[in-house]
DNA sequence: TTGACGCATCAACGACGATTGATGTATCTT
DNA sequence: AAGATACATCAATCGTCGTTGATGCGTCAA
């Protein structure tokens, strides 16, 4: 039977956001983050941004691509890193989800201690 | 010079949300989270949400309240956790912060490639 | 006071992630 | 075609984290 397109384009299940708070807990890679918030960057530009060797931010780099957190695009020599908001926005709502229910939840739950 | 109390309560710097992501980069803690979700439990409670040995759940609910994502509450023998929703929200801020200036930034930003 | 109960902490081990240097691949220049 | 440039990948090392079993600490019951 045929599967139609989803509408929301990220549906994410609970590993994919483990992969993506994951990759967000690291400090080189906000860094990365943070200097690709201001627009799309290659990844020369990025260099100045960690002060580390070029093997490292490319690992960081493909750490937050495989998470879906940043998308590369090619133009010839060059790759130019940027940001996926919606990936990002996936996270958001799953917090926020948490968030809400636990803030809606009664003060004192009646659980299974006498 | 006196400085006055923050109006915000929990102004949280980059080490902070780190460790906060750090925290929620497991699907243990985050089993966890989901079942104090519904609100406030013992330990005892939350051992069946792991199937794991008291050790481990102990381990990780004390990773998750040094990252301040939880509280505790003694009450007799039993110690009651529940989410701290602020330090969710902080997360949720500086997510959306980072999601927002990417969405606003240039689709193509002007680098030191040729 | 003694024992049982709930939970935290400790010590040890295994696995995974971050880091580094070397090598590989694709693209551009000459 | 040959070299240079931009970046990815590989192999090896090291630190950190998750996991387990044993032990310790505080609280309650008898």
């Amino acid at each position: 039977m045929y599967l139609p397109a989803m509408t929301t384009t990220t549906l994410s299940d609970t590993s994919t956001i483990i992969q993506r708070l994951r990759a967000l807990g690291d400090e080189k890679r906000l860094r990365i983050l943070a200097k690709l918030a201001g627009g799309e960057r290659c990844v020369c530009d990025l260099t100045d941004a960690l002060d580390a060797g070029q093997s490292l931010l490319s690992f960081h780099l493909k750490t937050l691509k495989d998470a879906g957190l940043v998308t590369d695009r090619r133009e010839g020599r060059w790759v130019h890193y940027a940001i996926n908001p919606d990936a990002v926005g996936d996270l958001e709502e799953y917090l926020r989800t948490l968030r809400e229910s636990a803030a809606a939840a009664p003060l004192t739950k009646e659980d299974n201690c006498a």
